[in-house]
DNA sequence: TTTTTATTGATAGTAATACTATTATATTTG
DNA sequence: CAAATATAATAGTATTACTATCAATAAAAA
């Protein structure tokens, strides 16, 4: 028996070749996730990468111009599926408030490894996200890359909840600020309580980490 | 007539000899800064630097380790810079929530060149932080770094913020965490007015920040 | 099934990066 | 003035970030 598989569909600008068409173009993604995961994206090269899958530079050069473009995939990969869950989790839900609890409950806690999607593991995949994310847009090339859609699925999902919070509350004036914020925000948190506490007010437990974010953002907007 | 220097303190284990201490080590902060601006830090290197102050790499490595190095010295000195700026603007006033709103001022505004310090301009130093200082700490090196004080300037204004907030209202549990949020928001949502618009809301003018934090620290701790 | 086409692996090569080492020449300090 | 120190010039190495060529092989079309 089968079980259900999701395809998460990523722009054609973040692949030379659609790396899940082929079954090196899996492994690249597979392997190049745990690779990133392992030793960061400074010190990962796609010379690695083929080592450790027993491939060439010049085939995974085939499949993606260069590291940066493989983390835009990602990257973007990772806010397609949460967005998707975002979309599963609040449909029915009648009241905004219980909504926005829930969103934040997801962005919030650790992930576990979606079984729909074979070759990417997502807790592996949301360490790397809170790690390396921000490198794909504070970077000289930002205009470009935007222009050629690369962070159109972030987009799409912070336009997602601010809808929820206009709802909530039709004048509040910031609102697409606002969700980025709690978004970044919940990563660099989660990071800060593991590397640099005084950062931070112990946000080892998920729950204190929502908390925090939740009553941020009800607060705000109240 | 001189004017009076402003002497901003680095840890040691920034530098491996005092840029500070000599005309080429100045040069190195001067036209790094200048360099780094143009061209981000993924295309800096000490070669085009050495090139651009008719000096060598050899000489560069001297002062610095790597580049990564040269960004956290530059860190630190933006936020003791800015920790200084803070503590000045901030004696003498009762109201602690009167002393945030100067706060907040002071970090979402841009900053004009400090006279006080030559060969820093802080208009230049802002801009370069607001895109390079997240990856002073997303790396695979921070509990080394941590460890060796490269983030101790950033805990010292931290701290400082978070002991306002605390006077506001000393039940509130997140203080940091609250602070380092929205120093980090401050130059995300400029950056996102300036290239992902979609991402904030008009954040074109320094008010429209200013108002966003402010609203939204004082509605959080309230 | 054969031919065509596309994909991969193997190999080679280039320019740039991120350094380290050596030495002659300046410059500063005692 | 001598001694110590800092710099510039030069050279060199390993790695990175690619690009190019081509033979072997797998997949698709005829």
């Amino acid at each position: 028996m089968q079980h259900s598989v999701l395809q998460i569909p990523v722009q054609e600008s973040l692949f030379v070749k659609d790396p899940t068409s082929s079954v090196v173009g899996k492994s690249i993604l597979e392997h190049g996730l745990i690779l990133l995961s392992e030793i960061g994206l400074e010190d990962f090269t796609f010379k690695k990468l083929a080592v450790k899958i027993s491939s060439t530079e010049s085939t995974i050069y085939r499949y993606f111009e260069n590291k940066h473009q493989f983390l835009s995939y990602l990257f973007n990969f990772y806010w397609a599926w949460m967005d998707l869950n975002v979309a599963f989790a609040t449909t029915n839900i009648e009241d905004p408030k219980e909504r926005l609890r829930r969103i934040i409950g997801l962005i919030t806690k650790k992930v576990n490894n979606d079984v729909r999607t074979p070759y990417i593991d997502e807790a592996l995949l949301q360490d790397v996200i809170a790690l390396e994310s921000s490198k794909t847009f504070l970077s000289k090339k930002v205009d470009e890359e935007n222009q050629a859609g690369y962070f159109l699925q972030y987009k799409k999902l912070v336009d997602r909840i601010s809808a929820v919070i206009v709802e909530i509350n039709p004048m509040y004036a910031y609102p697409n600020a606002l969700v980025s914020t709690i978004l970044e925000s919940s990563f660099h948190q989660r990071y800060f309580g593991n590397h640099l506490p005084r950062l931070t007010n112990d946000m080892h437990i998920d729950t204190r980490l929502e908390e925090f974010l939740l009553d941020l953002c009800l607060k705000t907007i109240a």
